[in-house]
DNA sequence: TAGCTTGTTAGTTA
DNA sequence: ATAACTAACAAGCT
């Protein structure tokens, strides 16, 4: 599920446990995972210290004590979990860095679609990336830009990281439904109305998010995402609820652009 | 069980 | 050349 709220969650997971501890070795199960050789990875990495960690969109960038940038992405299901003894190593903990305390920082990628590498610079990765500036930091007039530019849906649109970073299929329903556009409008025929209430429900879905760590199940009860069929604990799944924070209509889903997508028929009108 | 899945990108088409 | 769209990627879950 890592959409920008998670991996900023992560971030912050990773500056409370991993810095300023000398890496003593890296251990990678497979080794595809990888957008550095492992050798160079290795050569890099032992003896120095995580520094300091900086997030664009999905992306999480790790400065070492030693002018290395280490890259993570986590795909559709990675996570990180720091731990002690190696009987606790975490299910699908892939990659391991483990540290000369005798701490260890699992990467855990259970499909295999997530990513670490050594990059030359944050700067230079975004650009060949073509990512776009992070969701919390573009401004109205750069998203406006970016969205008008493009003749598609506006959902494909938002999705798309080169337009704006950090947003993934969960959060652009909810952005959609919070702003009251249907995810089947044309970008380029949004008005500048529309496009700031996408701008502000963008910040506010993220801001929400990120405050509950992530936990969609504890989400405020007028969001959407509360329709989602998702995995969830008994006690998560019992504020789940079909029925649109409208009350008027249940919510429905279809695919948009090949992704499963939730609405409100009556709250997100095509105009 | 066969079909679905949160992200990204190579490949195809226009 | 560029933009839009689709399918594929890997593996786990139901």
């Amino acid at each position: 599920m890592p959409e920008l709220p998670e991996v900023e969650t992560y971030r912050r997971y990773f500056e409370a446990t991993c810095l300023h501890q000398p890496i003593e070795a890296i251990d990678v199960e497979d080794r595809k995972l990888l957008t550095t050789d492992y050798a160079t990875l290795t050569e890099t990495l032992i003896g120095q210290t995580f520094v300091s960690t900086k997030r664009v969109g999905k992306n999480l960038f790790i400065y070492t004590n030693g002018g290395s940038t280490l890259h993570m992405h986590f795909g559709m299901t990675g996570d990180l979990e720091y731990y002690h003894s190696s009987l606790d190593r975490p299910r699908h903990a892939r990659i391991l860095f483990i540290f000369k305390s005798g701490f260890n920082l699992g990467f855990i990628c259970p499909r295999k679609f997530e990513r670490i590498g050594l990059v030359e610079g944050v700067d230079a990765y975004l650009k060949k990336k073509k990512i776009a500036p992070d969701a919390l930091d573009i401004s109205l007039e750069e998203l406006t830009y970016n969205i008008r530019k493009r003749k598609s849906f506006i959902k494909p649109v938002l999705l798309d990281q080169s337009t704006v970073a950090g947003i993934g299929n969960w959060i652009v329903d909810e952005v959609l439904f919070q702003a009251k556009i249907h995810p089947e409008m044309l970008s380029n025929q949004l008005n500048d109305s529309e496009i700031g209430r996408i701008f502000s429900a963008t910040r506010y879905v993220l801001e929400t998010a990120i405050e509950h760590e992530a936990n969609y199940g504890r989400f405020p009860q007028h969001f959407l995402i509360h329709s989602r069929e998702w995995d969830v604990s008994p006690y998560e799944d019992a504020g789940r609820h079909k029925r649109c924070p409208c009350d008027k209509v249940e919510t429905e889903h279809m695919q948009v652009g090949g992704r499963t997508t939730y609405y409100c028929p009556e709250c997100q009108v095509l105009r």
